[in-house]
DNA sequence: TCAAGATCGTTAGGTCACCTAATGATGCGA
DNA sequence: TCGCATCATTAGGTGACCTAACGATCTTGA
């Protein structure tokens, strides 16, 4: 992944076949956008998913499993095996929830903190690249689209 | 997946914790996305990738393996198995070109197109229900941002 | 002309994130 | 207190992607 532009020259018959397609053309550039994210993270030994956590984490301090899952709209099981590989590694750490000796609540550690925040530097540079592209309205413009699809504009 | 709403009521902390990483929203949208467009073509017996391949050959008839790969991004290997699935039910077929006999010249059936057909309506309906709340010119706007983002505006 | 290298389709093996269904421990309402 | 819901966890399966390799074929240049 050595490109400056994420999206560089697709062959033709795109923009025919799929202008319409609004539900393709979000899941191609998710995709896409996640795999760059993934190559500029390999280096920390993170994933995107893991960086998602970290962040809801250092948002949501003592967050339960369930609360990052339905939050972050990942896998239960992945945030188990994602959690004991942060335990092993120093980043995080469950202890239990004193009210409710079911749920587990989940903090960062200091050098958790740290990697989060190296890690978003490098989520700066994928939408530079992403959005690169774009004029800065353009970009705010999308950003607020972005949101309102998912609902998620009643609190900015 | 009986909801209406393809995003119904997300939990709180997102707003704070990922207003501003647009990697991820396009990653989760797209996934998000994918899976519902996923459970409304199942009574179809096809997959997303499935619908743009046979998208892909209704616009570029006779479209060799290489060009839908790099014009679609999926994987080369899938496609392998996706038009040997093709070919069992009748929907596409391989055929030899003639002028490089490495490559193969892919064509849709008519039960392909029927298929075809039936599979863009309900990308609409996904459409409807991803957008579904914002008015018709964010809509655009969105889908014209998007298009941007992967630089297909060239031809629109 | 023909040998070297590139390209096309294909296969095999691996990764990642997701899904469902089941389980034990715990909480909670009737 | 009994029954049911919820939380974390495990196991097995899926789809789409990746890389590395391979034969067949095309292309290029010595």
């Amino acid at each position: 992944m050595s490109e400056e532009w994420a999206f560089a020259a697709p062959p033709k018959p795109w923009s025919e076949a799929f202008s319409d397609d609004v539900a393709f053309l979000f899941s191609k550039i998710g995709a896409r956008s996640n795999k760059l994210y993934a190559e500029l993270l390999a280096p920390l030994g993170l994933r995107p998913n893991q960086v998602a956590v970290l962040q809801y984490l250092a948002a949501s301090e003592g967050a339960s499993q369930r609360e990052i899952v339905s939050g972050l709209w990942i896998d239960a099981g992945s945030l188990v095996a994602m959690l004991d590989e942060f335990e092993d590694r120093g980043l995080a750490e469950r202890r239990r929830n004193p009210s409710d000796r079911r749920a587990s609540a989940v903090h960062l550690t200091v050098d958790g903190r740290d990697q989060l925040g190296r890690a978003l530097e490098l989520s700066k540079e994928v939408e530079r690249r992403l959005l690169g592209p774009l004029p800065a309205a353009d970009r705010r413009r999308l950003h607020t689209l972005l949101k309102s699809i998912t609902g998620l504009n009643g609190r900015g």
